[in-house]
DNA sequence: TGCTCTATGTCAGGACTTTGACATAGCAGA
DNA sequence: TCTGCTATGTCAAAGTCCTGACATAGAGCA
């Protein structure tokens, strides 16, 4: 038993299982990433960044749901590594838009397909009305969440 | 915009959702829970001693998807807060079967009642046959990521 | 213009979690 | 019997992430 399962009430919470497929999709994702020795936080960047150049920090850590400052660490590290790349001046305000490297558009097509496999591998036995309702489902009970009282 | 929105294409991704409805829920419970002076590890161990006494550290740990190291400073905390027992010494092997304490099994009914109220905020706009089409989308995915493949 | 408010980037500190390692207890098979 | 093998509890070290704080840049308003 890698995984628990016989545990009872608890499976039939909501909470409970979307944890739980929350877990079990961060840990697929992060071994399929390991070999580009790219992290989960990291690899969300790249995509950000590859669907909407020149993100700033603050918007990338919203996108994906870290705060500024551990974004900060992760656009370093990126950059450092040539995958991005920043400028060294603002110009507007104090954003600074970030946008891909080359390198960074390389990493972030292998790494793409990577999670993309994942993706199919988690909805494979969803059949494409479940796999909609799926997506409404949660879109909806993150909205629902988020009203304030 | 407290929370990103128009970011496009991420949004049909079921792991971005996924990730973002755990966040929303994990943000959600943790509020619910400050009053309660418990964080999210500690609640879910008590909700699963409550459902099943005399789980070991290792058996909670895995319900709860956290390490045994974790989950051992978890229950060093709840035990230091006379919420939960555990023998000093292993009645069979080396696991050592922690159960709720009076006082543990009243914090739990509190916290219980806030915990549920979040989920259904979570899943108040979500009919009956969504919610349970949720679940077992859930699951599904769950055992389709389990597959080692 | 000047003031306030919000938002951004960044630094330092701390809290939480994980990885790695070790000794021990039960189990299965030669 | 005894010898791997697995599982458990625990310690130490490292990593990761967040909270708190600060200076700065733009927007809104008197």
């Amino acid at each position: 038993m890698s995984q628990g399962e016989m545990l009872g009430p608890v499976d039939d919470a909501v909470g409970y299982v979307l944890k739980q497929a929350a877990v079990a999709l961060r840990n697929a994702m992060d071994a399929a990433l390991r070999p580009l020795h790219l992290t989960v936080p990291q690899y969300a960047c790249l995509e950000l960044l590859g669907q909407h150049p020149g993100l700033s920090n603050a918007e990338l850590a919203r996108g994906t749901f870290v705060t500024r400052q551990s974004m900060n660490v992760v656009l370093r590290g990126l950059e450092d590594r040539g995958l991005v790349t920043r400028p060294v001046t603002a110009p507007r305000g104090r954003e600074l838009p970030t946008v891909l490297t080359q390198a960074g558009l390389d990493h972030l097509r292998t790494a793409s397909v990577a999670i993309r496999r994942i993706e199919k591998k988690m909805c494979g036995d969803l059949t494409p009305a479940q796999q909609k309702g799926l997506l409404e489902a949660l879109a909806t009970c993150v909205r629902s969440l988020a009203d304030t009282p």
